[in-house]
DNA sequence: AATAGTATTGCAAATGTTTTCATAAATTTC
DNA sequence: GAAATTTATGAAAACATTTGCAATACTATT
C-alpha cells in the first residue's frame, strides 16, 4: 500500500526504491527507449509501490513545456461556447495538453488580467475567442513572444492566427437565403453591434446584400434585441405590431430567432407560410424548435477542433508564422423558411 | 519596451535592475509589508519595465500551492454542466485560483487518467460531477491525499465532501406537485437509470411518492428516453398514442420534458388544460417554452457558486473534514400544469 | 553616547526535475 | 583477444523561485 510518510513520493524515493538514479528514473519516463527493459520494469514498480505522480511544474521549470494551453472566453455558460471549448478541450487533450479556463463576462479589460494570471502559470499557448482585444493584450502576447491564437472569428487580414468563420459571409448568406425565395420585405432584429464584431459583421454583410439587390428596410423594420428569447419576443411583437408587415425576419442569431419565432406565432401568424424566419448560428436546440429553425451553420465543434489541432502543432513545432483558417457556413434550410406566397 | 534578448526575465533580472537580492524581490511578492516601500517602488519599476511575469511553476515547485483546481466533468457541452462550471469558475477566480479543466464524455476509466493527468499538474484539489466514480479514483484522492469535492450531487452518507442538490427529493417534489394538482394517472419518462445515479434516484423519489399516495403506473405508461428532445418527442408520442391517456407526465429533467411537450402538442393536446407536464432541473430556455415549462428547479449556479467558495476556503485553511452541503429545490411553477379538470 | 530593539536586506540552501557529460559494461569487429 | 562501438547508467549542474538565518542599518531609550 501506499507509504505513510507524510511526504509524497518524488523521482529521488522512486530512484532508491528501485535501486537505480534519479536521471536513470526520469530517463524511464521521457526515452523509455533508452533504458533497459529490466530496469524500467523495476522502476515502474516502485512507481507503482510508491505511488508515484510525475510533478509537472518541476518539469515546466526546468524549460520544459509546461503541457498547458491556456483559454480566455467570455463565457463558458453560452451553448456556442460551451460547445467551442468541448471540442477544442478534446483536441488540446489529445496532443498531451491540458485546458486551463478562464472566462471575463465580456470585460475585456478582465480578459487581459486573465491573461497575465495564466501566463504567470507557464501556460504554452493562449487562445482567444475573437478578433477584438485591447491593446494592452496584444502588446502581452507580442512582448512575452507567446504563441496564441484566436477563435471563433475569421479575418484574413488578421494580426494574430485566427480559426473561425467569417461574419461577414454569414450575413450575406442570409440575406441571399431570404432573397432567392422571392422575399422583399425583410425585417431585421439583431443585437447591439457596438462592442460586437460578430453581430456588426453580420448586419453588414445582411445590408449589403440587400442593397446590392435594391432591397430596402425601413427603420421601422429594423430593431435590436438584447441576448435573450423573452426580450427578442417583445421587440419582434412590437416591429410585426406595425403595418405593413414585412414577409420575413433575418435575425442576428438563433436565440434571436427563437424569440421572433414565438413573437410570430403569438401573432397568429403562421410560419413559414405568412412570415419566413431565418437565424444564425445553429444552436444546440434550433433543429428541435417547431418548426425547426432555418439558420446559417456556424460549424462551432469543428472550429475548436481544428483551432486546437493547429494550435497544439504549431506550439510543439515552435513555429511562429501567422495561421488564418476559415470554416465554411452553410445555409440549413429547415421548416422556418418558405418561398414568398 | 521589451528586451530583446531572446530569454524571459525572470527574478533575478529584474533583482539586477532594481539593484536589489532576489529574495528582496520575492518578499516584495509575497510579503510586501517585509520591504521598504522605496525599495518596493524601485522593484515595480524593474518588473514592468523588463515585463516580468512570476513563475508560478517556481513557486509550486517550492512547495507553494500551485494555485489551481482540476475540474473533471462529463462534458462541457451542456447547459446544466457549463452553467455549473461557469459560477465554479468565477468562485475560484476570485479567492485567487485558476481553473484546469477536463472532461471524460462519461467514462469513468477516463475520468481516473484525467484525475492523474490534473494530480501531475499539482492541482492544490480536485472536483468531480456526481458521487458515482471508479474504485481507482477514490483511491486515487485517498492515497494522494489530495483536497477533492463532489459537485451536483448531495447525499447525507457520501464518503466524500459534497455540495448539490438531492436527486430523490426532485423526483418527490415532481411528483408531489402533480398529486397536488389531483393528477391521478401519470406517465413517466426517464432517461436510462443504469449508469446514471441521479436519474435512478430522481425515479425512485417519484415512483415512492406515487406509491405512497397509492397511485400506480401501469407499465406502458413509464418509458425510457435518451437525452434529446427529439427522440423524447418520439417515446412521448408512442406513450400518449395508447388508451386510456394519462393526465399528466412526470419527466426526469427538462429536455426530455421539452421533448414530451412538442408530443403532446404535436398530438393536438392543449397544454396544460388536457396534459400537465412537468421537468426536472429548470435549465436555461425552459422559462421560454411556449408554455413556460413547470419543473423543479435545480440551482445550479448556486452550486458552483457555493461549491467554489467552501472549496478554496477548505484548501487554503486546510481543512480535511468532510463538508456535505445540500442546495435547496424549488418547484417552479409555470404553464405547463394545471390542476384536473 | 552606548544599548537595545526593530526594520530591511542578502546569502545560501532547498525544492523536484531534466540534461550534459563522463564512465562503465557489453557487444561487435577485425 | 584487443580495439572500436554501442548501450546503460550515474554525478552534478541547471532551472526560477522561496525561506531560514545572519548581518547590517536605523531608531528609540536611557
Amino acid at each position: 500500500m501506499a507509504d505513510l510518510k507524510t511526504k509524497k513520493a518524488d523521482i529521488i524515493d522512486v530512484a532508491k526504491a528501485a535501486r537505480v538514479s534519479a536521471s536513470t528514473v526520469s530517463r524511464s519516463f521521457n526515452y523509455p527507449e533508452l533504458v533497459n527493459p529490466a530496469t524500467r520494469k523495476k522502476i515502474n514498480r516502485a512507481v507503482e509501490k510508491l505511488g508515484y505522480i510525475r510533478n509537472r511544474a518541476a518539469q515546466t521549470m526546468h524549460g520544459r513545456r509546461s503541457g498547458t494551453i491556456g483559454l480566455i472566453v467570455p463565457t463558458i455558460n453560452h451553448t456556442i461556447f460551451s460547445e467551442v471549448i468541448q471540442s477544442f478541450s478534446d483536441a488540446i487533450d489529445a496532443a498531451g495538453f491540458t485546458l486551463l479556463i478562464a472566462s471575463h463576462s465580456y470585460d475585456l479589460d478582465r480578459e487581459y488580467a486573465m491573461m497575465r494570471k495564466l501566463l504567470e502559470h507557464r501556460v504554452d499557448g493562449v487562445a482567444l475567442i475573437g478578433l477584438e482585444h485591447t491593446e494592452a493584450s496584444f502588446q502581452l502576447i507580442e512582448q512575452q513572444n507567446i504563441p496564441a491564437i484566436a477563435i471563433w472569428n475569421y479575418d484574413e487580414l488578421a494580426s494574430m492566427s485566427c480559426v473561425g468563420a467569417d461574419n461577414h459571409e454569414a450575413g450575406r448568406m442570409a440575406a441571399g437565403h431570404l432573397l432567392s425565395l422571392g422575399h422583399r420585405n425583410i425585417g431585421l432584429v439583431f443585437p447591439q453591434t457596438i462592442g460586437n464584431d460578430r453581430a456588426r459583421q453580420r448586419l453588414l454583410g445582411a445590408t449589403e446584400t440587400l442593397d446590392r439587390h435594391a432591397v430596402t428596410t425601413p427603420e421601422h423594420w429594423r430593431t435590436e434585441a438584447p441576448y435573450s428569447i423573452a426580450q427578442a419576443k417583445r421587440a419582434t411583437l412590437d416591429l410585426l405590431s406595425q403595418s405593413p408587415r414585412p414577409t420575413a425576419l433575418l435575425c442576428g442569431n438563433d436565440v434571436i430567432a427563437q424569440g421572433a419565432l414565438y413573437a410570430a406565432q403569438n401573432l397568429g401568424l403562421r410560419v413559414p407560410e405568412d412570415m419566413s424566419i431565418i437565424g444564425i448560428g445553429d444552436f444546440k436546440g434550433s433543429e428541435d424548435l417547431e418548426p425547426a429553425l432555418t439558420t446559417i451553420a456556424i460549424p462551432a465543434q469543428d472550429i475548436g477542433t481544428i483551432a486546437g489541432r493547429n494550435f497544439t502543432r504549431m506550439i510543439t513545432e515552435g513555429s511562429s508564422e501567422i495561421l488564418r483558417l476559415k470554416c465554411d457556413l452553410t445555409c440549413v434550410t429547415r421548416s422556418t423558411t418558405a418561398p414568398i406566397s
